[in-house]
DNA sequence: ATGTAC
């Protein structure tokens, strides 16, 4: 495939063919490799096909291939002549990451570390088609999704404050309950306040470095050896019940004839299925803000009882790594609305943007960046410039390299989770073949990830973390 | 990611 360098760290697919605008992938030498070796490439051309898509089909630094579009994928399209689809958001709806500060010290949880994973696990279900604790009516379920982490906060879990500290306040205005199907609110009452299954996670984390004391300030990260609780889940099979109800309708309605991938089924924004899809997605969305923020509390819950108090434990900040989201952009000099997908993609917004909340205007948005499981994670800050260059997107994980499948065939879950405590890392989990699954050996390095985002400007390096004790679907 | 197939 051919491929123009722009710079270190920027590489250029020209238009050709179909193709309405160029890629621009954000990737480094060393990165590239792996992205060249699956589909990744192909499918950030066959975006590039589509409808109303404006400036450039975007790739991450994280990139790896996905439905349709690349999970680490952004693109935004006219909201007149352009489209939404599933596969631009992906199966795990708003599947994203909570980070919590508390006031202790890595030596203050250091001997019951163990203790608080295990709390944690009886706190909080989890695992494959794993239900909650909660018993739901169908109608309260409505509700959850109208009205996200504010139905949780108003039924007990957590505070206002942490509502502030979400990205859309824990609510997208636009969620729609009325539009899921019945199998979409089934699958839904049983699951919420779980955690899932695959690469999701509750990690005990320690601060090992500040690149940004400013900024890390502002976040409420003060010092090295200071224990964060990062918190990664999703939408459950409700969110993949929508996904899978609106490909279904869309390929019914619209066909795929003339796509270059049947999985990039879409519709136009303004069509009935392009707004029906776009409510349901959202119910979804907030279908996963309440469970983050029940999630959050049962977290406090657990330091309270083992460590004696959950004071100072205060959101940094929730954000999406997956959705369709109705943003204002500057394009060609003119600021107009457009709906950006972000799959496998973190809004990285820099100072200024109205909609990151006042305590972060001056400096930008919270970034969440975990890395794969026993690698670092990272807090990066969101910048002005990633308005131009990503659509304000920056990468959301390390990336797979490899398949499940491929992972399940090179690594045995108990040799991993021995080399993690070798490394004095707990982990608790539900299932050997999960772990293996999720070994760091199937993921892209991390660093290299995050190195990207902060050379190209997408985002900036605020501060490291590294985990002390996990706890997996 | 996912009642890893309806």
């Amino acid at each position: 495939m051919e491929l123009k360098r722009i710079n270190d760290y920027t590489w250029e697919i020209p238009k050709e063919g179909d193709m309405k605008v160029p890629a621009l992938i954000y990737t480094s030498a060393k990165l590239l490799e792996s992205v060249r070796r699956d589909m990744t490439l192909k499918q950030a051309k066959n975006v590039a096909c589509l409808r109303g898509i404006q400036r450039k089909s975007y790739v991450m630094p994280d990139a790896h291939q996905g439905y349709g579009f690349p999970i680490g994928g952004v693109a935004a399209f006219d909201m007149d002549d352009g489209i939404i689809s599933p596969g631009g958001v992906g199966y795990d709806i708003n599947c994203g990451v909570r980070l919590l500060r508390t006031d202790y010290t890595e030596r203050d949880i250091h001997e019951r570390r163990a203790q608080l994973l295990a709390e944690m696990s009886k706190a909080v279900p989890a695992g494959v088609g794993k239900g909650g604790i909660t018993r739901l009516s169908r109608n309260v379920l409505l509700e959850v999704c109208a009205k996200g982490a504010e139905w949780a906060v108003e039924n007990g879990y957590g505070t206002r404050e942490d509502l502030e500290r979400t990205e859309e306040s824990g609510r997208m205005e636009a969620a729609d309950p009325s539009y899921l199907s019945p199998r979409a609110v089934e699958r839904g009452i049983p699951q919420l306040g779980t955690l899932g299954a695959g690469n999701h996670f509750l990690e005990i984390q320690k601060v090992s470095e500040i690149y940004d004391e400013q900024v890390s300030r502002v976040f409420g990260i003060d010092s090295v050896g200071q224990v964060l609780m990062m918190i990664h889940c999703g939408s459950r099979g409700l969110g993949h019940q929508v996904a899978s109800d609106y490909i279904r309708l869309m390929e019914n309605k619209f066909g795929i004839r003339g796509l270059p991938d049947r999985e990039l089924i879409n519709a136009p924004i303004r069509s009935q299925l392009g707004e029906r899809y776009y409510k349901s997605m959202s119910a979804a969305v907030n279908y996963a803000f309440a469970n983050r923020q029940m999630i959050a509390h049962w977290v406090r819950d657990v330091f309270a009882k083992v460590m004696g108090s959950s004071e100072g434990m205060s959101q940094v900040y929730d954000v999406c790594h997956n959705v369709a989201k109705f943003e204002k952009h500057k394009i060609d000099g003119k600021e107009r609305e457009v709906c950006i997908h972000r799959k496998g993609a973190t809004r990285s917004f820099g100072p200024g943007r109205e909609e990151i909340p006042e305590i972060f205007r001056s400096v930008g948005q919270p970034v969440i960046i975990p890395g794969s499981m026993g690698t670092a994670s990272y807090i990066l800050v969101g910048t002005s410039e990633a308005e131009q260059l990503s659509f304000g997107s920056t990468a959301h994980g390390a990336g797979r390299v490899m398949s499940r499948h491929e992972a399940l065939r090179r690594f045995r879950g108990e040799q991993i989770k021995q080399e993690m405590e070798s490394r004095g890392i707990e982990l608790k989990s539900t299932s050997w073949k999960g772990v293996a699954e999720e070994a760091s050996g199937a993921y892209k390095d991390v660093d290299e990830v995050v190195k990207v985002s902060h050379k190209a400007g997408l985002g900036k390096l605020v501060a490291k973390v590294v985990p002390v004790g996990v706890m997996k679907g």
